[in-house]
DNA sequence: TTGACTCAACATCCTTTGCTACAA
DNA sequence: TTGTAGGTTTCCATGTTGAGTCA
């Protein structure tokens, strides 16, 4: 009667009786074995365990690990969310050592995981989304414990008991080594929901997964995916909660200005471009996706095609509008003592602010030695200014500002959110921070401002 | 080691109105 | 009646990153 478990490339092979039971399993009959995604590798174990049943459990081939000891001290609430965490959560039957944590950027995320390896005394895999974060983690790990510290990415492919590695290179590798770690983290892992990552967590046999991330929930529901992979969201902290505390008080200021005529004018014609096509062919946006049946349209059907460039003409006016620039000279006027960094939906127009306030930039066509100068002048107050794109959404290590001005974004909550983090670091003369949101009055502006809040 | 290139993957991209079929 | 879910699978454009290749 005993069950034999066995890692097989990304799968469980489970051998033995009664297969058809346990949680997951596909069994065939032929062969008499069961296969299931080697993510299911905890809940299988659980149920053999509680139904008292002999297993044979040759699934995971850790190596011994060196005493892991951190003289980090948590916080009450990094305390709070590791306890949670250890007890799992959600679900008829929680499994312990499971969960995704939701904090703010800035409040010490990568220490509740630090925390939890030291727990549970078992090889680890750090996933995170950028090589800056692959070096950054690195950094932490090699500092708080005494053992050698691996990489997967950026032209490193070497395991050891602690490993760093990029989604990318995960992903790549996960068959391989989805057997060496008893603990997995996923660090940003809403990026766990897309399409291909999503695999990484199917193929890892680890039975503790963490997940940490600043903001959980997906526009796609993704986060449904990440909930079966890694766990539910078991503790959740919010900007506000420790605002004054462990992050910068501070306040958000909304201004709304007006198109000029002729930006009013061209603005309300390619809008009406896009808004006539609209109701000519039909199409009602009942849900989200149904911008996806545009698109499609649009490989095919050229108005649809110019219904949709015209829409992009549109936002570009209302994102960069005249009047924008304006009221940005007159922020960067009363703050000439403050550190401020402007960020902007398109690069043109962080090349254009750039070119007329002579503030540096910094986009994805930034060069990496380039990117590090600007961002170490930035930091030792050479410059006290910098524009960007999306780039410094997440995953580099920017310096603390005091002042934000999105100047233009999307409607992603997520982008905001990353976007206030930058200037939440505590001041040390206990000073707000300020976020300033340029809106241009009555254009489609407005609905995308009060999306990206929540 | 670096830099320049290509490629693949991911994310956002949206309007305010009310179809159709089916289950509770 | 009321409320809720609903077929299809791929991609107009822009921004960003990591991996891989080659010099």
């Amino acid at each position: 009667m005993t069950v034999s478990l066995r890692y097989d490339d990304g799968t469980l092979r489970a051998e033995g009786d009664a297969l058809d039971e346990l949680p997951g399993v596909e069994y065939d009959a032929r062969s008499h074995t069961g296969r299931a995604p080697a993510h299911r590798y905890a809940a299988i174990r659980d149920w053999l365990d509680r139904n008292d049943r002999a297993v044979d459990d040759d699934v995971l081939a850790l190596d011994t690990v060196p005493d892991l000891h951190s003289d980090y001290e948590l916080r009450s609430y990094q305390q709070d969310a590791l306890d949670a965490w250890a007890a799992g959560g959600g679900g008829d039957e929680p499994l312990p050592n499971r969960g995704c944590i939701e904090l703010p950027t800035g409040s010490g995320k990568t220490v509740v995981a630090i925390g939890a390896i030291e727990r549970l005394q078992t090889p680890t895999l750090v996933v995170v989304p950028t090589l800056d974060l692959v070096h950054q983690w690195r950094t932490e790990l090699e500092r708080e414990f005494d053992a050698p510290v691996g990489q997967f990415g950026g032209g490193e492919q070497r395991a050891e008991v602690l490993t760093v590695s990029t989604y990318d290179s995960a992903y790549l590798k996960a068959e391989d080594i989805g057997d060496r770690f008893g603990l997995v983290v996923f660090d940003e892992v809403h990026h766990l929901g897309g399409e291909g990552f999503r695999d990484i967590g199917r193929l890892l046999a680890a039975p503790a997964r963490m997940g940490l991330t600043a903001t959980f929930e997906r526009p796609d529901d993704a986060h449904e995916i990440i909930e079966e992979l890694v766990g539910p969201l078991v503790y959740r902290l919010s900007v506000d909660d420790l605002a004054g505390d462990h992050l910068a008080r501070y306040d958000v200021k909304q201004l709304t200005v007006e198109l000029t005529p002729d930006e009013r004018e061209r603005y309300e014609e390619h809008q009406s471009t896009f808004t006539d096509y609209l109701a000519r062919s039909n199409i009602r946006f009942t849900s989200g996706s149904d911008y996806q049946e545009l698109i499609k349209r649009s490989g095919t059907d050229p108005e649809a095609r110019e219904a949709l460039l015209a829409k992009q003409r549109a936002r570009r006016i209302m994102m960069g509008s005249q009047a924008k620039v304006d009221a940005l000279a007159d922020i960067l006027d009363d703050h000439r003592g403050d550190r401020v960094i402007v960020f902007t939906a398109h690069n043109a127009l962080a090349y254009d602010i750039s070119e007329r306030f002579l503030i540096p930039t910094i986009t994805h066509e930034t060069g990496t030695s380039e990117r590090r100068e600007v961002l170490e002048k930035f930091r030792d107050g050479t410059y006290s200014r910098v524009v960007t794109s999306n780039v410094l959404d997440e995953g580099v290590d920017v310096p603390d500002a005091n002042v934000a001005v999105i100047l233009s974004g999307s409607g992603s909550e997520r982008e905001f959110t990353q976007r206030l983090g930058r200037i939440l670091r505590p001041k040390t003369d206990g000073g707000r921070a300020l976020l300033y949101e340029l809106v241009s009055a009555e254009t489609a502006e407005e609905r995308v401002a009060s999306r990206r809040r929540g």
